[in-house]
DNA sequence: GAGTTTTGTAACGGAGCGTTACAGGACCGG
DNA sequence: CCGGTCCTGTAACGCTCCGTTACAAAACTC
């Protein structure tokens, strides 16, 4: 699992998007909004979604039509809305490929609930494994992102705090690969840098102090001069 | 459903509103319950129901009236409650989408046998498997949620109360990935965080004084920073 | 080598968390 | 309906973590 699921809400009614999206953010998952279906199709272009919440009523192409569209080319969930309780409506969106199905005006909690359990399904369709990966080991180091320990060669345990765990976490899983402060922003807190932070910086100090034999010659995270930093050690997953 | 069924009872008569809430809670559901229209409408805004009881006579906004609104926006299933056993009332109440029906008085172990069928039923209509059966074990733990109880490795009880049961049932049954402070009151109590909501910590702190060997330092239980709470060990459904 | 940019890290203070105490509410027997 | 007991949410305190800032060291440019 990257990150919290990526839900695109897809509705004409600003009010919707902004008080849906700020709920299911609440919540815990990233959210984007579009307006339209040409405002979709560019979201969907360059972000990975993990369902989208379809509304019916849409200008210029509707939400059926959409619908059909995105299931020629595409698996990902989809959850209509629509502002009557047609039978006609539901059953031909649901024929249509759509997941679930939700009138307007809708409790927020139920909308969560179906976004949930649309989501559960579709995980289990995935052959869900468990969320949480077997164990990384990097020359006799084991990282185990179930227990959230790290053990070092000898076994011992290397008490390591929330933000370090998850920054080495982000590295171990993307071994010999550079990733900007940026990404590591992203990967770490789900949030963009500003200006002049320096947060990565120190806690990459601050995990080097704790795993690095020489913290001053760091060996496993070592720094790319204005590129980043990046985890030398390959890895094996158990 | 996720965790523990969510009923809500909607009657004006005080001792049916206990006495059947203490009954159903005491079978593992959790309840709440509203004496008119308006302490519902309030508690469904934040919370979330698998079941609505709901009295025929009311004051003010009555029975049908309520069941007809409710059917507009949503599907959660409604058991109609009503003094007299008229038929016609009866057959009112199924038509505007009651999913059953009991006259009062009744015996409150055929309105828990009337609820779970109303939720069998509804359950499979909305194609959610429910995983509440078998017992959970984890290195020699054994969780029992039909008999709400927990026992250690050495076969001896450990006594939780209700909130610590959920708690533990909800961290159990979703091991080895990080459920968010909102999630988890979610699934205990079907309710949204408020502002410095601190219930939960207080909770897992009580639970983890009962069953972690050195509390100071959990091990099944675990805290991640600004991400939530982690159920570590593996768990077998048996 | 001087100047500039980038990085390392110490130090400070705010925020997140564990824990306790307490009070209101639920539950239970009378 | 009432008093006692158990349960649980809230407030408060102290500790740890981590983002920010500041400054020095290192790396790079010319």
């Amino acid at each position: 699992m990257d990150a919290s699921p990526h839900i695109l809400i897809v509705d004409d009614d600003r009010e919707i998007r902004d008080l849906t999206g700020r709920y299911l953010r609440k919540h815990g998952f990233r959210v984007d909004s579009a307006a339209d279906a040409k405002a979709m199709d560019r979201l969907l272009r360059d972000g990975r979604f993990d369902l989208i919440v379809l509304d019916l009523m849409l200008p210029g192409e509707d939400g059926l039509s959409i619908c059909r569209r995105l299931r020629a080319s595409t698996r990902i969930p989809i959850l209509m809305l629509t502002a009557v309780a047609e039978d006609t409506d539901r059953i031909i969106g649901l024929e249509i490929g759509a997941d679930d199905y939700l009138t307007k005006p809708f409790n927020p909690r139920e909308l969560l609930a179906r976004i949930r359990a649309v989501l559960r399904r579709a995980e289990g369709a995935g052959s869900a494994p468990d969320p949480v990966e077997g164990v990384l080991t990097f020359s006799g180091w084991r990282l185990d992102p179930a227990r959230r320990e790290l053990r070092d060669p000898q076994g011992v345990l290397v008490e390591l705090t929330a933000g370090e765990f998850g920054l080495l976490m982000a590295l171990v899983e993307r071994p010999r690969r550079v990733l900007s402060r940026d990404r590591l922003l992203d990967l770490t807190k789900g949030r963009d840098a500003q200006p002049f932070d320096r947060s990565i910086d120190v806690q990459v100090s601050r995990l080097r102090r704790k795993i690095e034999p020489d913290p001053k010659n760091p060996d496993m995270i070592k720094t790319v001069r204005s590129g980043g930093y990046i985890f030398t050690l390959p890895v094996e997953r158990r």
